[in-house]
DNA sequence: TTAAATAGGACTAATTTGGTCCAAATTGCC
DNA sequence: GGCAATTTGGACCAAATTAGTCCTATTTAA
């Protein structure tokens, strides 16, 4: 448990799609829902949901369809997850002002803090393009470099 | 969101009460209920997993209760998260072989091991004692330096 | 023997999530 | 101008998960 929704994970997946069939072209629903198999009532609200928030691009109408809003390079897995989730947070304390009545919990407010920054940064840290088949992983290896420098 | 299960939150809140208020005492889930204001029948729920689990011992009968298994520096947070969520996992995918049906989630599937062992990693680094309001966040600045060392 | 605890498990209610559908707006093309 | 292919926006329901409660058995100290 404690994981990402479906949705997203699905989100994922769709934006890995488009990145790895040519930047350059305008990607239909119907055609993603085919060769993802993820249903097309549900691409749909997915490729929705990211143009929305400005990860695609979208042209409507006839030979519409939607398109990377920028270099695969320039999306991070943190862009496309913040994008069906919000702000990357483990607890709902760290993410604004701590409302919560329990005295013992805000004592805790600040390691988590940490925590969160933690795994946001780690997930910023790796972009589309190298989800993709064709950068298999190589600038992966770094991550560990990438990420702790970020704090 | 992304977030873990308000239970573990709770687990999390309850570990650090026991670590706070001494550790060679047993504490009954009555009293934890009221010093942390959760409802007592979630309050020993909550017990008996962390009980079950191996992370706090249990003493029956009357002036029974529980207390902590090891030095609440051998606690970590990720031990609390797994006992009530199972392995860190962000995606389902990436705990044991992947048997999922899209052929771009399995492309997609070892940088999310990466990812995933990096957050792994980050909640391994804090341990409870650095969670209690003593040991006021001490240790959490070389953070960026014990997980990046784990990998 | 009694009172105070934990142990185990079943059960229900509440919340979240996943998935579908419909009507409207936009655009390209004939 | 009109048609067909798309995206847009929003409402809606079903399914799954989670939170929370309760009951009964077992253990132990006094």
């Amino acid at each position: 448990m404690m994981r990402i929704n479906k949705l997203t994970d699905y989100g994922i997946v769709v934006m890995t799609r488009i990145a790895d069939m040519g930047q350059n072209r305008v990607h239909t629903a119907r055609e993603i829902s085919e060769d993802t198999r993820i249903p097309l009532p549900t691409v749909t609200r997915l490729l929705k949901t990211l143009s929305g928030n400005g990860l695609l691009d979208s042209q409507r109408g006839s030979q519409g369809g939607y398109s990377l809003s920028r270099s695969s390079d320039d999306i991070s897995v943190a862009d496309i997850i913040e994008t069906f989730e919000g702000p990357i947070a483990l607890t709902e304390c760290s993410t604004n002002a701590c409302e919560c009545s329990y005295e013992t919990k805000c004592s805790v407010e600040e390691p988590w803090q940490k925590i969160n920054d933690t795994v946001k940064n780690a997930l910023e840290g790796i972009s589309l393009n190298e989800m993709t088949g064709k950068n298999q992983n190589e600038g992966l290896l770094n991550l560990s470099m990438n990420y702790s420098g970020g704090m």
